[in-house]
DNA sequence: TATTGTTATACTCTATAACTATA
DNA sequence: TATAGTTATAGAGTATAACAATA
């Protein structure tokens, strides 16, 4: 279904040559969502590259500015990370001064997060621009099939399957 | 926007913790996107491997064989893939003696790309196997939601930007 | 005994540069 | 000079196993 990426960075003519047949794959969800994910975080990377912050980099300042005091387990469980991946990440974002980890008052095996004004102020930023982006990127549509396609799009993987 | 992978392999509770905020990940469409996709293809990776193939090997070996003598060129363009990736992947199908290799009569530089009778019987089963998987990746979404989503994600990425 | 975080590491995916050969 | 395919390789992303510290 998915695909893999070209040559996102130089922005290339994404031709969609008319003449080679893919309706079964475009018949797949899987296959539709995989381009339009790609091609939305293309615009994403160009755009936030002055924060210096990957698209897993922001989600994880988000959550961590939005939910004060949160654990690195909770993050992993919320965006779906595995443990040992989340460490660098932190790492990074510590050494930037935009995360404080201190150790949980109730649980010392718990290391509770939270954003510093530095990275308070970069994630606002980061979040306009994010948004900008992600609106430019699907500008083909209307702010009403946005909040539908929103809708639908949670509506698959937050199945309790 | 998106996040990265975990345990998917190991059917484990995606556990959509309720108690944190993602208010502001979740107005994204990049982010939803690559959620939805990376669940459907966590069930795709399950339900298609024994026909060992991968989804960017699906969809490769799915568009030659809907498109006889096709070049590699076209199915980069087609697919977003990059060159040099593709080689490796065509080396794969053509060992397991699913596709065809010879060079085009018109122009030499040009590899004409068949897939064989067995090629033929796979993709077909394979086919088979991905429809169910993305039905039932999103089963919580209705026929006519289906198709509603289809067309926006289409019309995200095959935006002529 | 289970949980949180970590290290080390392997594997896969994606990207760039440079080359051959044809046109 | 441009195009199709390739090689080699680097870099990023994702995965598993095993461990320490704490509960």
């Amino acid at each position: 279904m998915p695909t893999a990426a070209t040559s996102r960075k130089k922005s290339h003519q994404r031709s969609l040559d008319p003449d080679i047949d893919m309706s079964q794959l475009e018949s797949l969800i899987g296959y539709n969502a995989r381009r339009a994910a790609l091609h939305i975080i293309d615009d994403f990377n160009a755009h936030l590259r002055e924060t210096a912050l990957k698209p897993v980099d922001f989600s994880v300042l988000s959550v961590i500015a939005h939910n004060a005091n949160i654990s690195a387990h909770v993050i992993c469980k919320g965006l779906d990370l595995l443990p040992p991946n989340i460490v660098g990440i932190l790492k990074s974002l510590e050494e930037r001064k935009l995360i404080t980890r201190v150790v949980s008052a109730s649980d010392n095996r718990q290391i509770s997060l939270s954003a510093t004004r530095t990275g308070k102020a970069l994630i606002k930023k980061a979040e306009q621009l994010a948004a900008q982006s992600d609106l430019r990127a699907t500008q083909s549509i209307s702010a009403d099939e946005r909040t539908q396609l929103i809708g639908l799009l949670k509506k698959v993987y937050q199945a309790q399957s």
